[in-house]
DNA sequence: CTGTTAGCGCATTCAC
DNA sequence: GTGAATGCGCTAACAG
């Protein structure tokens, strides 16, 4: 299947010129004569040529397409970085091969490798949780590689995300100090480093501050789906838990409706905060209070760095820390 | 920047073979004797040798590639095709490159050449409206095309959907005949022929049928936005509409909480049924009901489709219709 | 400012 | 069953 007929040979031999100045002015290379410009350039018109990118990217070892691996794009965290990324992907001529990896290290590490194979200029990461497996797929590769929302608690790769212990330690101090002795943490796998050593670190430490003993009976450990939300409810109430610091906005969600459903106020009842501030925060009801991230600037900020690292560009930091906030709504007193 | 050291040619010495041979054995051809093929794998393995997938593409002229062209991934019914996209393409070895278009015909345009330039083996084009100069691009290419969740109101390319002049009419005729005698008909820009062509055709033959003469007042052209839903109420109530069909699940949704914020009790006092069943139905109180569609299956199936043109194997239906069917959740009597 | 010459890494005839 | 030769379409020195 012929995609492409015509190229620079083509539009060399019909201008009368050599395919080394066809590229030139392709490639916008100042030395050329504007007469010859504009006769190369009318040619390409006429002929409809198309510079074959696989081609280009063999001969300069450049293919301007970055590598995407994330968990999975269904989910709205996720999509907001890669819209990000994308745009700004967009913005300095590269395109994204976006792969998803439901979070599974077997499939990463495959991805991983054929994302290679493909020569892409970079990969953007993002993943709760790296297995030495990757790690060691990692460290065998001369691309450049950037995490976006995702931690690398070996402080080895660059990485842009929010200050998540400082943000969690935040908001639960804000809950105890409305009143709630007993504040739940609804997490995500406890084995991600996001939630067992940054999220859970920062709920310690308030717990500490505010001279609360720690009881891992309020630790509630999930999957991070809407669906286990909805269940928690019993459980919840079991443990006399009276507020909610929950680190996903869709399991958030689900422990809301779970509760309204079982006839729990919220939030006089019971108060819940959740983490990563997306619309859906906005379409439920109550509307949830939630820390804020910078959901679109991380994805950009994390491509933008990239960019940098491709091009050899000095960065200054390797751990990027974007701003956080707490957009205060309906599910909180 | 290297990204490959190794070459085939380094295997091809190592083990004392030729790159055809080795070219062979990578590539499965079956006529390598079985010592020779384990003595050239043991090398790869030796020699962690990685194919360099663009030097394939140019000597091959295939990219194993594929361009996906959406929106907007963050909308979660973009999001969940892409999803299907993605998982079929990995099936047959496929990646996807994916790049928002937010609907733009000029950037649709400029992505799709890119795409091209960049040899992908096929494109899923996901959009609500194809303008002229979009048509005589696709015209202009042998890249299998397919439309994903997206109609062709000329018949030509490949695609699939569900029939949503039937659902739309099915679900107004269930509204009408539940006793609503104003039923409005909320959609997305009516010059998407998806709205304009297809869903009001079904929405003006549920009135015919009932009997009920077309009002336009009672159609309102949106921007498909939650934003946009919440502020329609006082419109909705205006026309005297005890019902609506809407065409996005946000936006449903936007409306949904701008009648209960306002008072308005759904469905009690206001009926609403949406279009596309993403999970935000069951999130919202009361939870939505919606026409289901099989969205993770259209991505799916479309990209099978693609597979199909891009091996030449026969398709026996253009124009492939999933099944819809009808979620009775709570926003409806 | 422009042309010539080499490859980039691999698939693919065509011989042997 | 295996090797040698050629070219995919383009960029990148190197001359001139």
């Amino acid at each position: 299947m012929d995609k492409q007929t015509i190229t620079i040979y083509d539009v060399a031999r019909e201008a009368s010129v050599s395919m080394a100045t066809v590229s030139r002015v392709v490639n916008g290379n100042a030395n050329v004569k504007p007469a010859t410009r504009k006769k190369v350039l009318d040619v390409i018109e006429k002929l409809d040529y198309r510079p074959n990118a696989v081609a280009r990217g063999l001969a300069s070892k450049k293919t301007t397409t970055v590598g995407v691996i994330v968990p999975d794009v269904t989910n709205m965290y996720f999509a907001s970085l890669a819209r990000g990324i994308d745009d700004v992907a967009t913005m300095y001529k590269y395109n994204i091969i976006l792969t998803n990896s439901d979070s599974n290290g077997e499939k990463e590490v495959n991805v991983l490798n054929t994302l290679l194979s493909k020569q892409v200029d970079g990969i953007i990461f993002m993943g709760n949780e790296i297995t030495d497996k990757l790690r060691e797929e990692f460290k065998r590769t001369k691309t450049p590689i950037v995490f976006a929302g995702s931690v690398d608690e070996q402080n080895i790769y660059a990485r842009v995300n929010i200050d998540y212990t400082a943000a969690v330690q935040e908001e639960v101090k804000n809950l105890i100090d409305r009143g709630n002795k007993r504040v739940a943490f609804v997490c995500g796998p406890l084995e991600q480093a996001i939630n067992g050593q940054f999220r859970l670190k920062g709920y310690k430490q308030a717990l500490k501050s505010a001279g609360i003993p720690y009881d891992d009976k309020l630790v509630f450990e999930t999957d991070d789906t809407y669906k286990t939300g909805t269940l928690l409810q019993p459980a919840l109430m079991s443990v006399n838990a009276t507020a909610a610091m929950v680190t996903d906005d869709e399991l958030a969600a689900g422990i809301m409706n779970g509760m309204s459903d079982a006839g729990v106020k919220v939030p006089d009842d019971f108060e819940i905060i959740t983490s990563n501030d997306t619309k859906l925060t906005e379409m439920v009801r109550p509307k949830m209070s939630s820390i804020t991230q910078p959901l679109y600037d991380i994805g950009a900020v994390a491509m933008r760095l990239l960019t940098k690292l491709m091009h050899n560009e000095p960065v200054d930091e390797k751990d990027v820390l974007l701003p956080y906030g707490l957009m205060k709504r309906e599910s909180t007193k």
